[in-house]
RNA sequence: GGGCGCGUAGCUCAGUUGGUUAGAGCAUUUGUCUUACAAACAAAGGGUCAGAGGUUCGAGUCCUCUCGCGCCCACCA
């Protein structure tokens, strides 16, 4: 027997086989591996300084599959990066070192930047290695390294080559905080109460035509009056001029369909821009474009006496002025939904400005088409993009005015003004510090001026399966291996990063970036609240890891089918732990009732080196295995193998996990294990081969139980895994070990019903002690089984494990048609 | 307003293509030192499967409607 610690410490041995994974490389990917490619387009998360409870939820999910795909034998790629350029960035540098980047110079701030992500990366990092990630760590991408800052200004070359992208003036959603326009994707909800004012604007002939706004400070931008054309009330004034209030000015009537009669007084003034529908406006009629507001929300000098406010103030100020002239009529208050930005929460607007654009909305038809192409795991989630794609009403704006992220690789003649693209020889570029090669290719003039906008991190992040495979191959190479095999992410981004990586993909490759998506739910609080700082209820997975390790979070983690939101719960985690105390204590069992010739005997007739069954020829099983109950066990095993591999092929790791459970803990710890101990016990030479048949079974259905159990948690597998079944010949970890395959000759359907009736006369036997306040071990002097013939033959042979697990002197044997169970 | 998901035991969730008596964990109650495990084990109680209607020999499962919850989108004058 080996000596075996009594209790399991998954802190130390989570740690322990961390390093040895790393030192032995098991998780290395190896290009020249013959074997069919699996790869997965790994989310590079965003470094935030610490890793979420709800990226510890879903990027387990993916590792089950990778780890599950990896024992089957295929060559798993598996990569690793970290999205850290872009906005995200910009604010947790100026958060970590309380800066603004707008007070400090660009270069500055650029290295502040670059020095920040080299100090916290590793320790994010870290965080993913804890909780099991078999991604090969050692190549590792950052978004804004060079290689992919010049795999992305290469592809943005490509674009421009293939006129996917434009550049134009024209309203585009706009952050006076952050200063810099922004993309439709990146707007979330707000609900505010603001005041709905009734103002009056007058006619030339005196009379008065009152309109309806939330933003009475835009009157300065007030271009038009719009009305229905079915409204009586205002029929008459189409086409006459109304006087702007305070400014003096005077704007045309104007009738468009779009207008609610019901809404307001049924009169609304078209601003320039007060929203989505006034860039409408101005586009449909031609409009004059009147900016009230600069690009940091403050109001211009079109606004006059205004001038230098900002908006809110602007907005308190002219109420207050319009009211003493008596041109408010009604103030109602309303509760309405704006869009904000989503990084800093600060209402957006929408201003005239120069900007990148990839061209997207020509393409809608084509690119839902293309997410019907992929495989969606759930399913559903496919409706998702394309609810999105088709309620797209932009085209995606690349170009930001910030600092810290890929630079477009050009300059503009100052002569004549067009596009200078770098020489694709010298990317990565920063044309801020570059020179342009050559003269202009219009004008021939050799003065340039660079671009000095960067791109929007997601330009860079929605080509991550270039930025992965170029880590491993050569652009030419890389482009083969697409689609790649799987995008694992989370449901929240389906409109950013798998949307934009379908367009690149497209665009750059006419292809699908991925044959296949899976897509995983969020982690939500006890009570299914958003985690949120404000509210208090935030969990942070270290100090899981601290309170009960990884393995015991990532069972958790398996619990809830892929794509549902999950509810946080500590019990939840506690009874993962307990399966890992059980799962010890079985394999103690068994451990201490093999001694270590039978284990080699076995490991060495049993397993090949890869840990995968060797050939029928050298199967012991059936000179071995010779009682009904191990026959049973075997077969229930066959069952759950089938089970575990259907789910896992169709990514439903919660379905697989929960039958190894089941099995686990019902069949194999409640009951074999229970009736097998007495004939491990009885040491007589007459029990010898029933010994021996026990013996086996365990040891391959223990075995076979850990390979299955390795993708959900690797480290207590591996434990078990080298401290007992691991010899000279066996594959260095368990996850290189062969994911087990249905043995056919094993897989008796006839045993598993033996065993049904074997369990239910164990059951009654249990309830008949439990009833009486017995001991388990009590004596039972007699039991009288009725059943039918065939069942009558299945007892005889399951008798002896019967006697013993109930420690019954006398079983007598009626024939009836049904099942019943006496005990006396 | 549109789309998607969810509603099953006190709580958290399983429930395969419709098919015997709807399952598990946690919680509750009772019992048991049983040579793996008392942080364990055994047993028990607990359900109009949100509601209504329909299809079917048969519905938790399929269809229609209603109600409730969540998410995404739209509405923003």
């Amino acid at each position: 027997m080996k000596e075996i610690s009594k209790h399991y410490n998954p802190q130390e041995t989570e740690k322990k086989w961390l390093a040895f994974w790393e030192k032995e490389g098991v998780f290395k990917y190896n290009p020249k591996n013959k074997n069919k490619i699996y790869s997965i387009d790994t989310p590079p998360p965003t470094v935030s300084g610490k890793m979420h409870i709800g990226h510890a939820y879903s990027y387990t999910h993916e590792d089950f599959i990778a780890r599950y795909r990896r024992m089957k034998g295929e060559n798993i790629f598996f990569p690793f990066g970290t999205d850290d350029n872009g906005l995200p960035t910009e604010r947790l540098v100026e958060k970590l070192k309380k800066v603004r980047a707008n007070k400090m110079k660009r270069q500055d701030f650029i290295n502040l930047c670059n020095k920040t992500l080299k100090e916290i990366t590793p320790d994010f990092i870290a965080d993913w290695k804890k909780i099991g990630m078999s991604c090969d760590f050692s190549k590792i991408y950052s978004t804004i390294d060079d290689n992919c800052r010049r795999i992305s200004q290469k592809l943005f070359i490509d674009l421009y080559k293939k006129e996917k992208v434009f550049r134009q003036e024209a309203p585009v959603v706009w952050c006076p905080h952050c200063q810099t326009a922004i993309a439709q994707a990146e707007m979330e909800d707000e609900e505010v109460e603001t005041f709905f004012n009734d103002i009056v604007f007058k006619l030339k002939d005196g009379k008065k035509l009152i309109i309806s706004t939330t933003r009475p400070e835009l009157l300065s931008s007030c271009v038009a009056i719009f009305v229905h054309p079915k409204d009586k009330r205002y029929k008459n004034l189409v086409g006459k001029k109304a006087q702007v209030p305070i400014f003096g000015n005077w704007v045309q009537v104007l009738a468009d369909n779009d207008i609610d009669m019901k809404k307001g007084t049924g009169a609304v003034m078209c601003c320039t821009f007060g929203d989505k529908a006034d860039v409408e406006w101005f586009r449909k009629y031609k409009l004059p474009l009147v900016m009230s507001l600069d690009r940091a929300g403050i109001m211009t000098k079109k606004a006059k006496k205004y001038a230098g406010l900002s908006a809110s103030v602007a907005r308190a100020k002219i109420i207050e002025d319009l009211k003493k002239k008596k041109l408010i009529v009604n103030q109602k208050k309303i509760s309405h939904t704006l869009n904000i930005h989503e990084r800093c929460k600060t209402e957006v607007e929408i201003l005239n400005s120069e900007q990148w654009y990839i061209k997207i909305l020509d393409q809608k038809k084509e690119l839902i088409e293309l997410g019907e192409e992929i495989k969606w795991h759930p399913q559903f989630m496919r409706i998702r993009l394309e609810n999105w794609i088709k309620g797209l009403s932009w085209d995606w704006c690349i170009s930001r005015q910030r600092f810290f992220g890929v630079p477009f690789p050009i300059w503009y003649c100052r002569k004549c003004g067009e596009v200078k693209l770098a020489d694709e020889k010298d990317l990565p570029v920063d044309p801020m510090s570059d020179k342009p090669k050559g003269k202009c290719n219009m004008c021939k003039s050799s003065k340039f001026t660079p671009e000095k906008d960067v791109m929007d991190t997601w330009a860079t992040s929605s080509l991550t399966p270039q930025l992965a495979l170029q880590l491993f191959y050569s652009e030419k190479e890389a482009q083969k291996l697409i689609p790649m095999t799987l995008r694992p992410q989370a449901h929240d981004i389906i409109s950013t990063w798998l949307f934009y990586t379908v367009v690149r993909s497209q665009y750059h490759f006419e292809k699908i970036p991925w044959s296949e998506v899976m897509i995983s739910g969020h982690v939500l609080d006890a009570q299914g609240r958003k985690m949120s700082k404000s509210l208090g209820n935030v969990v942070e997975p270290q100090e899981i890891f601290e309170k009960y390790g990884a393995d015991a979070l990532r069972f958790w983690a398996a619990g809830r089918s892929l794509g549902q939101n999950i509810n946080f719960s500590e019990e939840e985690i506690q009874a993962g732990k307990k399966f890992l105390t059980k799962l010890w204590n079985v394999t103690r069992f068994v451990m201490m009732n093999l001694s270590l010739t039978t284990l080699e005997k076995m490991s060495k007739s049993y397993f090949s080196q890869s840990g995968k069954k060797k050939s029928t020829k050298d199967d012991i099983s059936s000179k071995v295995v010779r009682d009904e109950a191990d026959k049973w066990i075997l077969a229930e095993l066959q069952k759950l193998i089938e089970t575990a591999t259907k789910s896992f092929e169709k990514y439903d790791y919660s379905g697989a996990k929960l039958a190894i459970e089941k099995f686990f803990w019902i069949k194999l710890a409640d009951n074999y294990i229970e009736i097998v101990k007495n004939r491990l016990y009885d040491e007589s030479r007459k029990n010898k081969k029933s010994r021996e048949s026990a013996k086996f079974t365990l040891y391959s259905v223990l075995f076979t139980l850990l390979r299955l159990l390795a993708p959900f948690i690797p480290f207590a597998t591996e434990e078990i895994y080298q401290t007992f079944f691991r010899t000279k010949k066996c594959a260095k970890s368990i996850h290189l070990c062969g994911w087990p395959s249905v043995d056919e000759k094993l897989y008796d359907k006839e045993k598993i019903k033996t065993g049904k009736i074997l369990l239910e006369i164990v059951v009654a036997m249990r309830k008949y002690k439990a009833e009486r306040g017995l001991s388990m071990k009590a004596e039972i002097k007699k039991i009288e089984i009725s059943c039918d013939a065939k069942t009558k033959k299945a007892i005889r042979e399951i008798i002896d494990d019967l006697k013993a697990v109930g420690n019954i002197k006398n079983v007598k044997l009626k024939k009836s048609n049904k099942l019943t169970i006496k005990i006396f």
